[in-house]
DNA sequence: TATTGACTGTATAGCTGTTATACACCTTAG
DNA sequence: CTAAGGTGTATAACAGCTATACAGTCAATA
């Protein structure tokens, strides 16, 4: 009976590479217990059972230098709060990529939204809306392209503190009273949905369920004659304007790069029937 | 109004370090759009939604290449298949999170059942047990310390081929009619529980439910003393063996480097009243 | 005008856990 | 004597940054 595995008698019984064992070796984390003259490793069957435990901790994702803590002395209390940690460690890592997956979904919702729109560009129709929770930003000084992407980004802010992403849509929110005024834009802002249910403590803001005025145009906010046509649509088919006006972006520049260089948006204002 | 903006303007727009800007420019991922005769870098208003969309594609893990050659040509239909893909690695990137979890929690189910185990050492005592799956692999040589650890891991080999961990406990398994010759290890060999319940092709043996006269000890299986005392005890209580013989390893030699160096065991051996 | 301080640039090492490569040595079989 | 198959060391590469060192630029102040 041999005393010795060789190296890769070693990696093959544990189903490693010869150069995983050479690099345990090197950051003493897993060494043989006899080196020969030519300086060949040679391993001890008691060693077995250690490799064993690393390849079993490595594989449930612990890091080589918190296996190399742990497994010099060992014990079951220390195996035991060793776990712990880690399976409280796997649940929040498993946690976030719920969520990463739960912000695709919410993106590719969107862009099925934006593929089958149900009226023709600049045409104006009444949809139904359910109830949205947003994030609104005011703008800080005259709108244009850069106060438009930038606030778009302070929102951007607000909800990744929150491990939140703008997965959900966002759009310009123009105040209701400003609209027929010579400032239209006084007192409006970005807004973001938000994509989890999640208490955002300030900045909340609720877009109301109901029936919309809607019209689909390329375009950016500040540009305003779709919502001049709009609004005009509006009073000549009886209706009253009960809220703030939605642009709600569907799908933005970086979409149109070469030719347009506006986004896809979708004007949406709540409106009643007038009696 | 300033046309451009600076590097770490356009970091902190978006929330990433100065460094991160200059690593996009150097991989051609993100570049701005003029650099003045310093070399300074200056980005527009207009790449804010590019770089905006890098960070979200970023955040739900889509790597750096991936985003760059989607980034360049973009369009609906690439966009969808690009998070229709990735969805699909998040969701086996979480059921393996979800696995390596399950694990931690067998393994930490069987250092409890180590810590507070039910009888005196080397004391016999009857325990159910319930039905169990393992893999089992027999010794192809003379059982020695040597012969166990190698035996052991091919059953972990088995069972890592369809990326399963033995988490779940495992020992030695010797056949009922080998008992009382003097081949006692004649057909046995190592077994492993199933921590899942999906199939393993071959090697699958069933440990039946029911009653077994148990036995607490330290050493290696190959030791038979206290075997030798159990079987003893089973027929001085008038009990009748029904089935092989399971030397389940509870913890083993890792935890007992320096003192003892062999596995803290229990001998399980189904056993049925006579009449 | 000289000097700060806050910016900018480049270049490099470090992180993690390998894998791959190049090159050299040892042993044994043909 | 050579070839094959093992072994050794040293190095680069991967990803996505961060941190550091060192140097140039710019505007405001003393």
């Amino acid at each position: 009976m041999e005393r010795y595995f060789s190296i890769s008698e070693m990696a093959s019984i544990h189903g490693v590479s010869r150069q995983t064992l050479i690099y345990y070796d090197k950051i003493e984390l897993f060494q043989p217990v006899h080196i020969d003259e030519n300086g060949y490793r040679f391993y001890a069957a008691e060693q077995i059972p250690f490799l064993r435990e690393i390849c079993f901790l490595k594989s449930i994702g612990i890091k080589l230098n918190d296996i190399k803590e742990h497994i010099g002395n060992r014990n079951l209390t220390s195996a035991i709060s060793l776990l712990e940690y880690h399976h409280d460690l796997l649940q929040r890592e498993i946690d976030s990529l719920q969520k990463a997956k739960m912000f695709i979904q919410q993106r590719l919702g969107k862009y099925s939204e934006a593929s089958r729109f149900k009226s023709d560009l600049d045409q104006p129709v009444i949809e139904q809306f359910p109830e949205r929770k947003v994030v609104f930003v005011p703008f800080e000084n005259e709108i244009c392209r850069k106060e438009l992407h930038v606030t778009l980004m302070k929102a951007w802010h607000i909800l990744s503190q929150q491990e939140m992403l703008p997965s959900d849509g966002f759009g310009t929110l123009i105040l209701k009273d400003q609209l027929g005024t010579n400032q239209v834009f006084k007192g409006a802002g970005i807004f973001t949905a938000l994509p989890l249910d999640d208490t955002v403590t300030e900045q909340l803001r609720i877009l109301p369920a109901g029936q919309y005025a809607c019209m689909y145009k390329y375009g950016m906010p500040y540009e305003t004659q779709c919502l001049k046509e709009l609004v005009q649509w509006i009073e000549e088919q009886g209706y009253r304007i009960t809220g703030d006006v939605i642009d709600a972006c569907l799908l933005d520049t970086t979409f149109y790069e070469t030719e347009q260089n506006v986004d896809f948006c979708q004007l949406q204002i709540p409106v009643e029937k007038m009696v």
